[in-house]
Formats: C-alpha cells, structure tokens, sequence
DNA sequence: ATTCATAATTATGAATTCAAAATACTGTTT
DNA sequence: AAACAGTATTTTGAATTCATAATTATGAAT
C-alpha cells in the first residue's frame, strides 16, 4: 500500500523495473497471468503507469500480450534460450573484434586491468561472477555502438528467465579464465580474427556447460 | 476527426503502426516534437492509447522520452546510421551462415528461385528491391531465430529514419546481383565460412555506397 | 529597452471513471 | 447428476478528469 519512493525517472520506468525484478526473481512465474490490479494496489499506484509499464516489458519481450486477456510473464523454452544464447555470442564476439581495431591502448589496458582483478579473485565465485560480468559490460562499451548495447541488455534480460541462467558454471571457473586469458591476448595483440574466434569460443563452452 | 477502423489488435498497436508510417514519411520529422493533443484528437482517440503507443515506439527507438517534456523522434545521426547498419550486417552474415547449415535443401532451392526471379528482375529497379527485400526476408525466416528476426526488424525501422535508407544504391544493382550469386552459390554449396563472408562483403559494400 | 519576478497558460503524468468483453456463478431443466 | 441458459462479476481497454511541472506571457523596476 506504501507509495512509491519519488521518481528520478518515470513512474512507468520504475514500475518496469521494479516488475523485471519479480520476474527474474520468479516471484512472477514464466507463463502465469500478470494482476493488474492486484499489482497497481500493492504499489499504490494506478493502473495506468503498470500498464505502461508492461507495454515496455511487451516491447522488451519479457512479457506477452494477449487480446483482452490482459499480459503473462513470456515462457522461454530451450530452443528460444539457445537461440538467444546464440545472439549473445554473436554480438560479443563481433564487439570483441571492434575493440581489438578501434580501442585505444589505454582501453585495452584498463580491460587487461579488469582481467587482472578476476585472476586475483578466482578463489571467489561470486566476486569472479561480478567481475565477469564488469569485463564483459566494459568490453561492450568499448566497442562504442548503443544499440548493440541495448540489444545485448535485452537479450541477457530474457535469459535470466529461464532457470538455469548461468552464463558461467561455478565447475568452470578456471576454465573460463584460460578463456578469458585468450580472448585478452588476443585483444593486447589487436588480432581481430582471434578475438572474435575466442569470445565464440568463450561463448561456446558455456553454453555447453548450460545445457 | 474520424474513428479509427475496428481493431482487429489492440487499438496502441494500431496508432505505433500509423506512428511508425508517418515517421517513416517524414511527417513526423527526426528531433520533432510529438504534439499528443494534436495526435489524439486527429485520430479520434483519447491520449491513452496513443501514449501507450509511444511508449512502445521509445522502446523500439524510433522515439525518445525526454521527462516531463514528452516525446520527441529520435534523430538518428551518422554514427547511429553506421552502427546499426554494421549490426545488420553481424547478424545476417550469422544468418547466412546458419542456413548454410541447417536448411533443408527445399529451402536452399526456395533461396535459389527468388533468386532466379532476382536475375529475371535485373531491368526493373523497383521490382529488384522487393524481390532482394524478399530474399532476405526468406533468409532469416530459414535461420529460424524469432529473436533476430525481432532484431533485424527493429534496426531496419531504425534505418528507414535516415533519408539515406536505401540498403541498395541504384547504380550497383549489376554489383549487387554479382554479389547475391556469389553467395547463393556458397550457400548451395553449404559453405559456412564462404556464406558468412559473402554475406558480409555484400553489405560491406552496399554500406559504402550509402555513406 | 532590458531584465527580472510573477501570473497565466499549456502539456505531461497519473488517477479515476466508464463501457464492453470475458469469465464465473446460479438456478433450472432434463 | 450433468448440461445449459441466463445473470452477475471480474477484468480489460479506453476516455475523462485532475494535479503538477514547465513554458510562455505579462508587467514592474532599473
């Protein structure tokens, strides 16, 4: 019943957010009937900025649209998580070849730096992930283009729909890292071909560790 | 003034789509301010739905949110052209390589036959861009990726923003036929590597003669 | 005449109200 | 008891209303 604390953006926005969460989360099952009212309520919100909201979410692919029958949370199934999986590896592969061209030296230093950290933390799984994650996040920036960004940050949304979102088996940790240590002298060496080849790669084991 | 026809969709699916058309068109132009007021009452409709409308659009990118000060058309500059041109460019190259492999050879002689009428077409430009929109179409259907497809399309809106949109210059459509040929023949051939190349090297091409 | 402060207007964001469709319920009939 | 018809309820979709932020207009003071 509490009102929401007051917007730095959109209602609609946090709204969204807010139900990403729930849905990541599983609080809002794959497949289930989203309650709009029921929601606006708890949020003490009217129904409008959560219908707004779940027009993002539609948009995004997070949520379903059905004809007078209101939104339900979107039930990813494998081949949809593969197929998705796959963009990813795409997309990163191909942001892996733009920074080993277009990156300045300081960039690839700071990515090397970043390596350097999940090195140092492959003691600890859950600092490796963060750290993981950091790397590839920066990596993308580098690369410089915003809607490959976007694209990205929708694609990982709608993977961790699905239970088994690990982008990165804890059995696999070092692994990865020998991975990871390819992919950046690859990158320090600006051989494009070799860095797109072993974020494939990177990309490839995990998957196959996922499925 | 008048209603809209009966929605066969939801009635903000119907004005995105109107929305999209007079964007497209220009009547909206890039870095315009949208006028809801005006928008709604010309439609016959009430804000709602024509803000659900926008809603969407922002999230596709053909509209920018700014708070508190409504919506805007996105101005897409010449960076945003070339990035989302090169993203294009990533994710039918995967699909061609993905054809290469997982068509059934019906598909591959389906491929094959659009592009026969392509060849017959040669004389008339603007049959040779709906039967080479086409090929691509069929193209990404056989890749069979719901997601790049939802992809593919939004950057294609995004393109269709610039007034040079034209994913295939006039003066090149003998270049062009060349190059479509050489990768049908890799694709036939079930050539992944070859397809993929191919595939890049015609948008390669196509994007230095929009530039 | 220009600048600043204040008032009026306009437009956005959100709540509320309303209409119609879909669903659930009730009672009757067989 | 099962099936059906008809009614009531719920829920969606959309219009309307309302509050507030932002802009524009007005006018006073320098």
């Amino acid at each position: 019943m509490s009102a929401l604390s007051l917007a730095p953006r959109a209602l609609y926005e946090e709204v969204a957010e807010l139900l990403r969460q729930r849905i990541f989360a599983r609080e809002l099952a794959p497949g289930s009937w989203i309650d709009e009212m029921r929601l606006a309520e708890e949020y003490g919100i009217s129904r409008t900025p959560l219908r707004e909201a779940l027009k993002v979410l539609a948009t995004e692919g997070l949520v379903t649209m059905k004809m007078r029958r209101g939104a339900y949370v979107t039930e990813v199934n494998d081949k949809d998580q593969h197929d998705v999986y796959h963009l990813l590896s795409v997309l990163e592969s191909d942001a892996a070849g733009v920074v080993a061209v277009q990156a300045s030296d300081a960039e690839l230093a700071e990515l090397n730096s970043i390596h350097q950290e999940l090195v140092a933390a492959v003691v600890n799984t859950d600092k490796f992930f963060a750290i993981n994650e950091r790397f590839h996040m920066r990596l993308l920036e580098i690369a410089n283009n915003r809607w490959r960004d976007q694209m990205v940050a929708d694609l990982r949304k709608v993977m961790k729909l699905n239970r088994h979102n690990s982008l990165l088996k804890s059995g696999r940790i070092e692994e990865s890292l020998r991975e990871h240590q390819a992919l950046l002298d690859a990158l320090l060496a600006r051989d494009v071909t070799a860095s797109v080849t072993r974020m494939q790669a990177h990309f490839a084991n995990g998957l196959e560790a996922a499925s």
